[in-house]
DNA sequence: TGAAATGTTGGGGCG
DNA sequence: ACGCCCCAACATTTC
C-alpha cells in the first residue's frame, strides 16, 4: 500500500482536520510533512517570533503524533522537490494538504498540484472560502451581506475528532530535521506565558473562553484593560484550533446561554469569526490587496511618510499614551488588543499620514496572529482603503478613545510604567499636567515621557485635506 | 468598529 | 403672566 503524505502547512493539528482525514481515509501509511519553504522565510513579512511560536507548535504537534504512534517530519527546500524526493522514498502515493487563499499559497500549490497528486481540502475557514456569494456568484465586498449569506448557509458539521492513531511509515527511516535546527527565536519570554503553543494549549484556552467571557463579549470586548477577548488568534493562525471548532463551539455556546444578554455576546464573538472569513474572501477573490489599495480612488493619497515619526510609532513613543501603551504591548508579547489595533491604525495613518502598509508591514512582523487576509483587512479598513471600509473621515481620537475603552488608565499604566504615578484624570492626556503635577508624578514630560509628535487636531484637519485631495 | 459641528428642545432665571 | 436669554441635553448633519 502507497504511503500518502499530509502536507501540514497552518493546520498544526490533530483534531477536526479534513487533509489529515482525507490521508487517514487511504487506508496506508501516513507520513506528516512541514516543510520550511526559503522562500517564505525571506519574506518581508516574516517574523522572528512567531517562526519561535510556529517552532514550538511543530515541536508539539511531533509529540502528538508519537503518542500516536507517528511522528513529524520536517525537511527544508522548495516544496515541489521535497515532496518529489519524499514521494521517491515512500512510494509516490497522494498529497493531503489544506487549501490556503494567500497568492503565494495559491501559485505554490498550483505548480504542486500540476506536477504531484496534490489533493486540497477546506478546514482553513468553517464555510468553504467560495461557497459563500451572492446569488449571481459574485463576491460579497460588504460585510454585512457576507455574513448574512454565511449565517444562511448549512451549519459546518460537528468537528472531526483526533485519531487514535496514524498508522506509521515503517519501510525505512525517513530523515528529518533535527528539532534544533528549527528557525526563530527561542519561544520563551512573555509571549510564552501568553500563548503556550500547540493543540492542547488552544482547546484550554478556548475552554476557559466558554466558561465565561464569551457571555459578557459584546459588552466587554472593547475593553482593553479588562482580559474580556479570546486570546486564540495566534492559535487560529496557525491552525492549533479550526475555524469549525471555534464556531461550533460559538453556536453552542449561543444556544445554552443563560439570557440574551449572554447569547448576544456569544452572537458577537460569532461575528468576529465570521469577519476573518470575510477577509479570508476577500484575499482569495482579491489577491491585489496585498499590494494596494481596494479602492482605485485611495490609491493616490499623498502619505506624508515621516521616518522619525514612523519609528516613534513603532517604538511606543507618539506622546499618545493610548497609542504607546499598544506598542509595547505588541513589541513585547506579540500580540494587541483588537480595539487597540484600530486606534495605532488610525493613527499611522490619519495623524501621522504615514502609508498604511508600512503599518500592515509592522504589525506582521511583530504578530504572532499576523495574518496575511486578517491584517490587510484591517489595516484597509481603518485605512479606508479597501472593502467595506471605515470612512475616511472616521477618524479616533486617541484621547476619547482612551477615556472609553481604558476608563482607569489601568491598559496605559501596565504596559508604560513610566505613567504609573501619574493622577487618573492626566492618564490619557499627560501633557495638560502642570510642572508641578509632572514633578509630583515623577513624570516629567520630555524627561521621562515625550509631549506628543503631533497636535491632534491639527493631524485630523490635514488628515482630512489629504484624503479629500 | 468616530468625532465635531450644528440644530432642536425645554426648563429655569430674570426683568 | 410673559418674553427673552442661557444652556444643558439630546438629535442630526457633516467631515
Amino acid at each position: 500500500m502507497n504511503a500518502v503524505i499530509w502536507w501540514i502547512r497552518r493546520d498544526l493539528r490533530l483534531g477536526d482536520n479534513q487533509a489529515l482525514a482525507g490521508a487517514l481515509g487511504q487506508g496506508g501509511p501516513v507520513i506528516p510533512l512541514f516543510i520550511l519553504d526559503p522562500a517564505l522565510l525571506a519574506s518581508p513579512y516574516i517574523s522572528e517570533t512567531r517562526l519561535g511560536f510556529l517552532s514550538a507548535g511543530l515541536r508539539a504537534l511531533d509529540e502528538a503524533l508519537r503518542r500516536r504512534g507517528s511522528a513529524l517530519v520536517v525537511r527544508r527546500g522548495d516544496p515541489l522537490e521535497v515532496l518529489r524526493e519524499l514521494r521517491a522514498e515512500t512510494g509516490m502515493g497522494d498529497i493531503f494538504a489544506e487549501a490556503d487563499v494567500s497568492p503565494y499559497a495559491r501559485a505554490r500549490d498550483e505548480r504542486v498540484g500540476r506536477a504531484l497528486p496534490l489533493r486540497l481540502t477546506a478546514g482553513l475557514a468553517a464555510q468553504p472560502i467560495s461557497a459563500v456569494r451572492k446569488s449571481d456568484g459574485e463576491p460579497y465586498t460588504v460585510f454585512t451581506p457576507f455574513s448574512r449569506a454565511w449565517l444562511s448557509l448549512p451549519a459546518p458539521g460537528q468537528p472531526l475528532p483526533a485519531p487514535d492513531r496514524l498508522p506509521a511509515f515503517t519501510s525505512r527511516p525517513l530523515p528529518s530535521l533535527p528539532a534544533a535546527e528549527l528557525p526563530g527565536l527561542p519561544f520563551t519570554g512573555q509571549a510564552a506565558g501568553l500563548f503556550p503553543p500547540g493543540e492542547e494549549a488552544a482547546r484550554q484556552r478556548l475552554s476557559a473562553f466558554l466558561d465565561s467571557a464569551i457571555y459578557r463579549y459584546h459588552e466587554e470586548r472593547n475593553r482593553m484593560d479588562l482580559e474580556s477577548t479570546s486570546g486564540l488568534s495566534p492559535y487560529l493562525r496557525f491552525g492549533m484550533l479550526s475555524a469549525r471548532q471555534a464556531t461550533w463551539a460559538a453556536r453552542e455556546a449561543i444556544n445554552r446561554a443563560p439570557d440574551p444578554a449572554a447569547q448576544q455576546g456569544a452572537a458577537t464573538w460569532l461575528n468576529e469569526l465570521i469577519w476573518r472569513e470575510f477577509y479570508l474572501s476577500i484575499l482569495y477573490h482579491f489577491p491585489h490587496v496585498r499590494r494596494m489599495a481596494f479602492r482605485p480612488a485611495l490609491r493616490s493619497v499623498r502619505w506624508r511618510n515621516n521616518p522619525a515619526h514612523f519609528a516613534a510609532w513603532c517604538e511606543g513613543r507618539t506622546g499618545y499614551p493610548v497609542v504607546d501603551a499598544a506598542m509595547r504591548q505588541l513589541n513585547q508579547t506579540g500580540w494587541m488588543h483588537n480595539r487597540a489595533r484600530m486606534i495605532t491604525a488610525s493613527f499611522l495613518t490619519k495623524d501621522l499620514l504615514i502609508d498604511w502598509r508600512w503599518g500592515e508591514r509592522y504589525f506582521m512582523r511583530r504578530l504572532l496572529d499576523g495574518d496575511p487576509a486578517s491584517n490587510n483587512g484591517g489595516w484597509q479598513w481603518t485605512a479606508g482603503t479597501g472593502t467595506d471600509a471605515a470612512p475616511y473621515f472616521r477618524i479616533f481620537h486617541p484621547v476619547l478613545q482612551g477615556l472609553k475603552f481604558d476608563p482607569q488608565g489601568v491598559y496605559v499604566r501596565r504596559w508604560l510604567p513610566e505613567l504609573a504615578g501619574v493622577p487618573g484624570e492626566f492618564i490619557h492626556e499627560p501633557w495638560k499636567m502642570t510642572a508641578e503635577i509632572q514633578g509630583r508624578s515623577g513624570c516629567v514630560l520630555g524627561r521621562d515621557y515625550p509631549m506628543p509628535i503631533v497636535d491632534h487636531a491639527e493631524a485630523r484637519q490635514a488628515a482630512l485635506e489629504a484624503y479629500k485631495g
